[in-house]
DNA sequence: CCGGATTTGTACGTATGTATT
DNA sequence: GAATACATACGTACAAATCCG
């Protein structure tokens, strides 16, 4: 239950509840969450709100958002082992526009750059490889 | 220049300047960005645009936000290697609202799940660790 | 294929609260 | 205490994408 009177953001305690809800099967892979509108009535919040709320979800992953279709909770894709070869390191980061774009990377979806022992490097997305070293 | 005519959000357009001063180097790392106000009134902008300019900057990663202090280019931390054990994996996701509160984690910043040959796992802040593999 | 209904995106204005300097 | 700066929240309006009959 959203309270005005606790001492959280009434956006992000829509968040909370939604993130729960996600978090407990309730609402599935997949499943799409009530519209901003519907939810704004529900919880008697203003839809800016709800957009808040919303974007918190995306930024973290969990839901994806798309315009006149609506948000649903992001399904998880099959992560591919990647080795990482001898010599070589790697660091986790958000991409730049650019990436994101390149990569058709939801929001919330970090990228991987691996640096190889030559010095050269390359950018995989980060919900679709999982850094392995046998 | 913003221009409304341009096919693209008059947000994502003053997003992209920025983003540009700052791959420039004309905004430094920890040099502050103007205040909201200020970057409203010199670009024609209402203040709730300049702010979704900032928070796409933000979930970027490339600036951080304090209330009452400004925005500032977020500098880099330094990173310390983190040797990828024998028969374990690691992948990178964005934290939930729980560990970027442990972690004191800044938005934009992922973070890398390590599973152990054990099947234990760990959660290290992305921003600061490199996994390495000798 | 078209049109209408639904849903999210963009943008403005306003007001008030709270943290920092 | 005052000034500055960001956070939260409401309301409104129209645009654009998608879906469905």
């Amino acid at each position: 239950m959203i309270d005005p009177r606790r001492d959280r953001a009434l956006y992000r305690q829509l968040a909370d509840l939604l993130r729960q809800q996600i978090s407990e099967g309730e609402l599935a892979p997949g499943a799409p969450l009530p519209s901003e509108t519907t939810l704004a009535q529900t919880h008697g919040l203003a839809r800016p709100a709800v957009r808040q709320a919303i974007a918190l979800l995306r930024a973290e992953g969990l839901v994806t958002t798309s315009r006149g279709y609506g948000t649903r909770v992001r399904e998880q894709v099959e992560r591919k082992p990647l080795e990482l070869p001898t010599g070589s390191s790697a660091v986790a980061r958000m991409p730049s526009d650019a990436e994101r774009i390149e990569h058709d990377l939801d929001d919330g979806v970090p990228v991987v750059e691996v640096q190889f022992a030559d010095g050269s490097t390359a950018v995989y997305p980060g919900d679709r490889v999982r850094l392995t070293r046998p």
